[in-house]
RNA sequence: GCCCUCGUAGUUCAAUGGAUAGAACAGAAGCCUUCUAAGCUUCGGAUAGAGGUUCGAUUCCUCUCGAGGGUACCA
């Protein structure tokens, strides 16, 4: 059990027994958060849930924090975690853990190695994210680096939780659809609908592999051959270059070769959700709170680009899925309401999570300059990756909360890529491998852990320990920016420790208890680094 | 117009309603005869503005100003 959960429940006993003996009145208590206090000095956790209860156990704050710390100190289990537990104005309670606990957990990391920070708490569910998606009309751009890099890492994260994870790219590549047609009409030089030189190369890459010559097809066709050329080098660059593995590689016009979009409209009718007016078919997406009812079918019979989402999504949940996750760019932020209105008609209730990362403002000469794939103005996912490199480009639009609108300045980004924190933590890491390979002879392990007294080495296993937390707490709220910064904490709590204390000296078993907690570090670094995607280098 | 995000240090970003608002980069000053100085130590520097709710607001509510996105029988 973690020990957030531990205080939790502790806490929880000490106003149940309070109410028993009438020492506070009767009241359902409320949910008891155990936050990390900012100051150490005032612990490693904190409670502010005397503050809380002020108003329904009629005292003051502190009053109702120094009755339950008489409490909490009164039990066993309190003893052996913490070396002191006390009540402060205003009225937190905070818990100081004690080194005992500490080496304890110490042991416990070098034990668990790469299995430590995994839980259980999604254990038998399976989840699906679905990320990137870009549309087959061109290479993968810096916007779509923050779904891509975002997606990966929370798949990884809630693997670690226990999740059956799929990952999913769906491809928008229907003959149906506008795009498809207009990339068509753009290869065939009918139109300038895509820009770029690579709309240039399709023509010779469709007669090369497919055997056509694109004047002789319809636009239709030529932008679907055009978009099966590009969906192959996008789907190569993101598996060799950005080693992200998708499960599921998702087409859009499968769904209408099985004919999925007609089940979706079949059972709208069916539901009383679908009506003709002007010759066009609507969804009444009204029905579930969007601002104004769709066109699924146009007047002219082809249907829009909501029904095989609807359809899409249909097929997800009908995959079996406890829950799916859709990470979209803010582009698309204005169908949120009506996707989740769609797949609530089909009946699939709240099973879906539509997260919305920012857009990413291009910056040039300090001046924005507007990213368009249409236009063929815009820095390549490619190019970026080419230029700082993968660990740099993951680390940088990790540390970002998808909220976050973003400034993207490639040349300040080359210029401060060899400055990037991903180095500071990455060489935490070459250092400690150094040291391991300088103390072969002494094998790192549990020995004589109860040496480490420092205060340095105590920070250290407090920074170790909060991983599993940093894991679960992710796995909740899907702040992903959290696991870079909880990175770079732990390795200044690292170098701290290289500075304060010497690993390898004279004394036998003081190095030998301090190379265990070396390495317990290490094994949380490789971690950390290893959910976020990241290399772990030996040396640097 | 309406809807969704956002506005924090010179810059790029953090901060589940909590205690003295944190980092990194940039700037100033120090630290290598000892396990990697891609490191460590110190200093200066910020919540767009005005109200409100709260014991307590960067966080919640209202308004103003500013930025991005969306508001199609385009995707």
């Amino acid at each position: 059990m973690m020990i957030k959960d531990q205080i939790e429940k502790l806490v929880k006993k000490a106003i149940q027994s309070a109410q028993r003996k009438k020492e506070l009145p009767k009241f359902e208590i409320p949910e008891i958060v155990i936050e990390y206090p900012r100051e150490k000095a005032f612990g490693d956790y904190s409670t502010n849930i005397a503050m809380q209860l002020v108003k329904k156990a009629k005292k003051s704050p502190l009053g109702i924090a120094n009755l339950l710390v008489t409490k909490l100190v009164s039990y066993k289990v309190t003893k052996e975690l913490f070396d002191k537990v006390e009540a402060v104005k205003p009225g937190f309670i905070n818990f100081v853990l004690s080194p005992k606990f500490l080496v304890e957990q110490t042991k416990e990391i070098i034990k668990q190695e790469e299995k430590f920070g995994k839980s259980k708490i999604g254990k038998g569910k399976k989840v699906q994210v679905e990320f990137i998606s870009a549309n087959p009309t061109g290479p993968l751009t810096i916007g779509n680096g923050r779904g891509a890099f975002f997606g990966d890492t929370l798949t990884s994260v809630l693997e670690k939780s226990g999740y059956k994870v799929e990952r999913e790219f769906y491809w928008n590549d229907a003959k149906a659809s506008t795009q498809i047609r207009q990339l068509g009409e753009s290869v065939k030089g009918l139109a300038q609908v895509y820009g770029g030189d690579y709309i240039k190369e399709l023509p010779k890459k469709i007669k090369k592999k497919y055997k056509k010559d694109v004047k002789s097809l319809s636009a239709e066709e030529a932008g679907f051959y055009a978009a099966k050329i590009i969906e192959k080098e996008v789907e190569d660059f993101i598996k060799k270059k950005l080693k992200i593995k998708f499960d599921v590689w998702f087409s859009e016009q499968s769904l209408y070769d099985k004919n999925k979009i007609d089940k979706v409209i079949a059972v709208l009718k069916r539901k009383k959700l679908a009506y003709y007016k002007e010759g066009a078919l609507w969804f009444k997406s009204t029905k579930f709170k969007d601002d104004k009812d769709r066109v699924i079918v146009r007047s002219d019979g082809t249907p829009t680009y909501c029904l095989p989402d609807m359809a899409y999504h249909k097929d997800k949940f009908e995959r079996g899925f406890d829950k799916v996750i859709d990470i979209w760019g803010a582009d698309h932020a204005g169908d949120v309401k009506r996707v989740l209105g769609g797949i609530e008609a089909l009946g699939y209730g709240n099973k879906l999570k539509i997260l919305i990362h920012q857009m990413v403002r291009l910056i040039k000469g300090g001046k924005e300059v507007r990213m368009s794939k249409r236009a063929g103005i815009y820095v390549t996912l490619e190019e970026l990756v080419d230029e700082v490199g993968l660990d740099v480009a993951r680390f940088f639009f990790l540390m970002n909360s998808l909220d976050t609108h973003m400034d993207f300045d490639l040349d300040l980004a080359k210029e401060r890529s060899e400055k990037n924190p991903v180095f500071y933590v990455q060489y935490a890491h070459a250092r400690i491998s150094s040291i391991l390979r300088k103390a072969k002879s002494l094998k790192p392990q549990a020995k004589n852990l109860e040496l480490l007294n420092h205060q340095a080495e105590l920070n250290l296993i407090r920074q170790l320990i909060k991983f599993p937390e940093i894991i679960e707490d992710t796995a909740r709220d899907y702040e992903v920016h959290r696991l870079p910064y909880y990175a770079m904490q732990l390795a200044t709590t690292f170098h701290d420790f290289y500075e304060k204390c010497r690993v390898i000296s004279d004394d036998k078993e003081l190095s030998q208890a301090r190379l265990a907690l070396v390495n317990a570090t290490k094994i949380v670094l490789e971690n950390v680094l290893g959910v976020m995607g990241i290399s772990a280098p030996e040396r640097m």
